[in-house]
RNA sequence: GGUGCUGUAGUUAAGUUGGUUAUAACGCCGGCCUGUCACGCCGGAGGCCGCGGGUUCGAGUCCCGUCAGCACCGCCA
């Protein structure tokens, strides 16, 4: 192999007259009685041209050649008779003096960026390899890698220290399901892979480095959705004598940076608002900024309408939307079909425990559909209907209300082509609260995590009937209805973390027992001191503009946390087992009945 | 743990009310074509219709189960 000149993207017309050589892949091939071969590398793709001119013996190599050949061209640069507008290397071509096919490939499972159809994920996920040729991996790829580069950069001038932090740790068994991994010389033990360096990092406070940093693995065995995966990236960030403001300050000078330099966005200013102002006005915690639609609150006590009349009798809520111009919309998507089940609206709120959806259209001054019913003084209440609108309203539990409605507001929105494309609506949710009544197990839990700051006013109220009314100095950072990042000041003051874990109902010893080391280290000196983790797998796909975390990926699990390329996971030999002192409940049957297709 | 959609050639899809030889496009192989660029033309090979069971004279098609991919609910401090 001769070393490289040029890349196939790189030849302009400028080019013309120099020898090359260049290495790829043939991408295009058009046998004729001129042989044209696409080369595609990384950079681009250039046009290889074997006509008259070439001697016999170099048109028969040609005449060799298929899709994905890996070959090396020597030759010259030349214009073309014909340039090509819609190639960047359109203007020139290359007149081979040899080509060298490096390696030859079996036929293709599927055709490398074939416009006329793409191959289904299955297929994409086991020959990986070659999906990573595609334009789309190619360009998120690069994204991912330059969004990292501009992330280190950008704290390496704040001052911060990228620091590692063990991936085989102790098991802490709050929140997700940990992977576990038995270890050889202490039989029976296990560690546990991170689900974040919390801990850590916090420790790494205490111990005086002032300013970390790491974009780190973490772990979770939890089932996976669209934008999840069973182990996935975050910028983890620490700093010490810190508030909620620097925080923030400093994670939207890095937003703007990444998103300038990665994709050419002017970010701007990121707006704040409490979870309790997101609540009430997009239902959730994560809201989609980039269109409106707010919601608003029927609150119509008294009302004959039965369903929003039991439903705020029995202390739940009544909320909506209106979609403007709406009244045109089926009223299929409403109702219950014998046969195809529930209209596309209602499934989609049915799903979120919503008993059903109540509409309205206002047309030529009347309203029709149930809302109609309802008493019309009541209905003038709501703010912003005209003719032609649609008022959707659900009613019941206020948490069951909320959810539904917020997550039927960004369907509708984007259905009806309401969100604008290109645009990032960025927006920080703080003033969290700091407990949830977990009702099943009948105790509080951490909305965030035990170690985060109650808000100082609120710390009296530890332990006592206002557990759930404390508010935590927490915030989380939302783009496009996407939560992207998260975290907290933390509790520096080991009394105060006693108190959070005495409301927690954990004991001393159990306290102890799952995060002592940290109880421990907060009695020496703890500095006051808070960060957040972004997620940056999120990031990624915000910044490549796709909906799937495993498109920003190199080799991503399926939604069953399988790699269909590597096969795994996979079984082990009996002997590796008794090796870890661990026991294999599965009988081999069902083994094998699992892994027959 | 649950719900929905999907599974037919190497790939992507079509396949009607269950009906006799399962289609097409791309890819692959062979041939033709003076400059193509999603090249074009002619010919060919290629199938456990995911797997198992059932209903039926007959199943790609209907029923049950199962496996896999995807999406969602629960879950993800």
């Amino acid at each position: 192999m001769k070393p490289r000149t040029h890349t196939c993207g790189s030849l302009r017309a400028e080019h013309v007259g120099q020898t090359v050589t260049l290495h790829g892949w043939v991408s295009g091939l058009r046998d004729k009685k001129t042989i044209f071969v696409v080369l595609r590398d990384r950079y681009g793709t250039v046009q290889v041209t074997l006509d008259e001119k070439c001697p016999e013996d170099l048109m028969a190599i040609g005449k060799q050649l298929a899709l994905e050949y890996t070959v090396e061209v020597q030759g010259l640069v030349r214009l073309r008779h014909a340039p090509n507008d819609k190639m960047e290397t359109g203007a020139i071509e290359i007149e081979p003096a040899s080509i060298t096919i490096l390696s030859k490939t079996k036929p293709l499972p599927f055709k490398i960026d074939s416009l006329k159809e793409k191959p289904t994920e299955e297929v994409r996920l086991k020959y990986r390899y070659l999906d990573l040729r595609q334009s789309q991996l190619q360009k998120t790829m690069r994204i991912r890698h330059k969004t990292a580069l501009v992330v280190r950069n950008y704290l390496d001038d704040q001052g911060f220290y990228e620091i590692e932090t063990p991936i085989l740790n102790r098991s802490t068994p709050e929140g997700a399901r940990d992977y576990l991994v038995p270890s050889r010389v202490h039989p029976g033990e296990w560690y546990a892979l991170p689900q974040s360096p919390q801990i850590f990092k916090q420790i790494l406070m205490i111990g005086g480095m002032d300013r970390y940093f790491q974009l780190c693995r973490c772990f979770r065995d939890e089932d996976l959705r669209a934008d999840r995966q069973p182990e996935f990236t975050q910028i983890d960030i620490e700093m010490s004598f810190v508030t909620q403001d620097m925080i923030i300050e400093l994670s939207n000078g890095m937003i703007r940076k990444v998103w300038k330099d990665v994709i050419g966005v002017d970010v701007g200013d990121i707006p704040s608002i409490t979870y309790a102002e997101a609540i009430d006005r997009f239902g959730v915690d994560n809201p989609d900024l980039r269109f409106g639609m707010e919601l608003f609150t029927a609150d119509w006590q008294g009302t004959e309408f039965g369903v929003i009349g039991n439903a705020l009798a029995s202390g739940g809520v009544a909320r909506g939307f209106i979609v403007k111009g709406g009244a045109e919309v089926s009223n299929s998507l409403f109702k219950t079909h014998k046969k195809k089940g529930d209209g596309d609206w209602l499934a989609f709120v049915k799903k979120y425990r919503l008993g059903g959806l109540l509409y309205g259209k206002l047309e030529n001054g009347s309203w029709s559909g149930p809302l109609s019913k309802v008493e019309p003084e009541l209905l003038t209440t709501i703010e912003g209907v005209e003719d032609g609108d649609l008022v959707l309203i659900g009613a019941g539990p206020a948490n069951h209300v909320n959810t539904a409605m917020g997550r039927l507001r960004a369907h509708v929105a984007r259905q009806r082509a309401l969100i604008p494309e290109d645009a990032f609506a960025f927006v920080w949710v703080t003033d969290f609260p700091a407990f949830e009544h977990d009702e099943d197990n009948d105790r509080w839990v951490s909305v965030h995590h035990p170690f985060t700051q109650p808000i100082e006013e609120h710390i009296e109220w530890l332990g006592t009937e206002r557990m759930g009314d404390i508010l935590s100095d927490a915030y989380d950072i939302v783009c496009n209805g996407y939560e992207i990042g998260g975290g907290s000041i933390r509790i520096h003051n080991s009394e105060v973390q006693a108190q959070v874990f005495k409301a927690l109902g954990l004991s001393e010893e159990e306290a102890k027992n799952k995060f002592g080391f940290l109880i421990d280290a907060l009695q020496y000196g703890a500095p006051p001191h808070g960060g957040l983790a972004m997620g940056f797998d999120r990031w990624t796909m915000l910044l490549s503009g796709t909906e799937n975390i495993r498109d920003v990926i190199a080799f991503p699990k399926t939604s069953k946390a399988q790699d269909l390329m590597a096969d795994a996971p996979n079984t082990v030999a009996k002997e590796q087992l008794e090796e870890l002192f661990v026991a294999n409940t599965v009988s081999d049957e069902e083994e094998s009945s699992s892994d027959s297709e």
